[in-house]
DNA sequence: ATAATTTCTTCAACCAGTTTAATTTTTTTG
DNA sequence: CAAAAAAATTAAACTGGTTGAAGAAATTAT
């Protein structure tokens, strides 16, 4: 099954009883989305957290040149939403959209938070979802400031294995910090050597 | 007293009653770091979360060229810690240093813990901070990509006021991603128009 | 106060990454 | 499978930001 993933996500970090699985299942509901199709606009309010049985996401942001900004990859078997959005209830400043066509399993808010009640422990788990996040987020900024285009580039491919195969390249820039054109010329410079 | 701001910044959040406060107040030490002085150092475990009372700190890497990158200032009413550490125990990456002579009110994690099990909603709060450091991070992503350097300097300015004429330039550009020498030159172009 | 050290500024040469635009390759669509 | 659209490559001119070096200003230590 499709569930087996999402399961065995959650217990790398907290054991679950069978029945307490049974009642997560029945909280989360699933959800295809076709490739360019979106999960979340710029504005709307951030509903869900949304689990990848297969496929990809992107969140990104628009700045007033119309370029668009990749905050975040998500692949099989992570977690993609914008969590801030989420928790507050605030208006999100992105969007995300599917790079492939893509199966998502969804939790609201109001059943995340009857799952805190019912089993307490998922507040460990989203406590430690969150957590990984930041420090996700603090090592990319720190790449950004201490790493070269070229050695962003390279670390990228490893902590995405495989991704810049499904992706278009286009997008790995958007992510990177450079232009399409220059992630052409480096890929070329290092095939070279 | 120098208590009153630690509890006017808990009390945006989350409401106290005498006695927590008290028991809150018991757990906490308080701390004086001189000028230079570190608080917490690149292998070491973070062990403690870290108030501010009076003074700044700053949290930075140094990468293999030698450089500082400074991933987080913080000063008077800010939080300071390495998160990723302290919730997981694991070595830190980062140094904390005082670019001040700082007063500083701390809670180890026992303490916290004990905290979290007398008075259940210290966990909210700090689960509201670090989805505030984590937000803070993702706008600071989005800014390192989409913005210039000139932009991201009158950001800075904005975001963290006065703090300019309080910490030597090049701590500034070590934040912002350039050189001392260019800030230099940028602060120069600025006042000319 | 004076000396020593650190920080800031200025300039010129330089390099990493951008821009524009033309061509080719790949992917998508009817 | 053909046509259209999107993505990738290449090259040349350009720009934002770096490097190194030298002097001036500010801070710190004695």
């Amino acid at each position: 099954m499709e569930d087996e993933l999402i399961l065995k996500n959650i217990e790398r970090h907290i054991h679950l009883e069978k029945e307490e699985v049974n009642l997560f299942y029945s909280l989360l509901t699933s959800r295809s989305l076709k490739k360019k199709a979106y999960l979340l606009r710029q504005g709307e309010v951030c509903k869900t957290e949304n689990f990848i049985v297969k496929g990809c996401l992107r969140m990104y942001t628009i700045d007033e040149a119309g370029l668009e900004h990749i905050v975040m990859f998500a692949v099989e078997g992570w977690w993609a939403s914008d969590l801030f959005s989420f928790f507050t209830g605030a208006a999100s400043d992105y969007y995300i959209d599917a790079l492939e066509d893509t199966e998502l399993l969804q939790i609201s808010k109001p059943d995340l938070e009857l799952l805190y009640e019912r089993v307490p422990k998922f507040e460990r788990f989203f406590r430690i979802l969150l957590q990984n996040a930041f420090i996700a987020q603090q090592r990319r900024i720190n790449q950004n400031l201490s790493f070269t285009a070229e050695q962003r580039y390279l670390d990228f491919i490893t902590k995405y294995p495989q991704l810049e195969q499904r992706i278009p390249q286009k997008q790995v820039a958007a992510y990177l910090g450079f232009t399409p054109v220059f992630l052409s010329m480096l890929r070329k410079k290092l095939s070279r050597q």
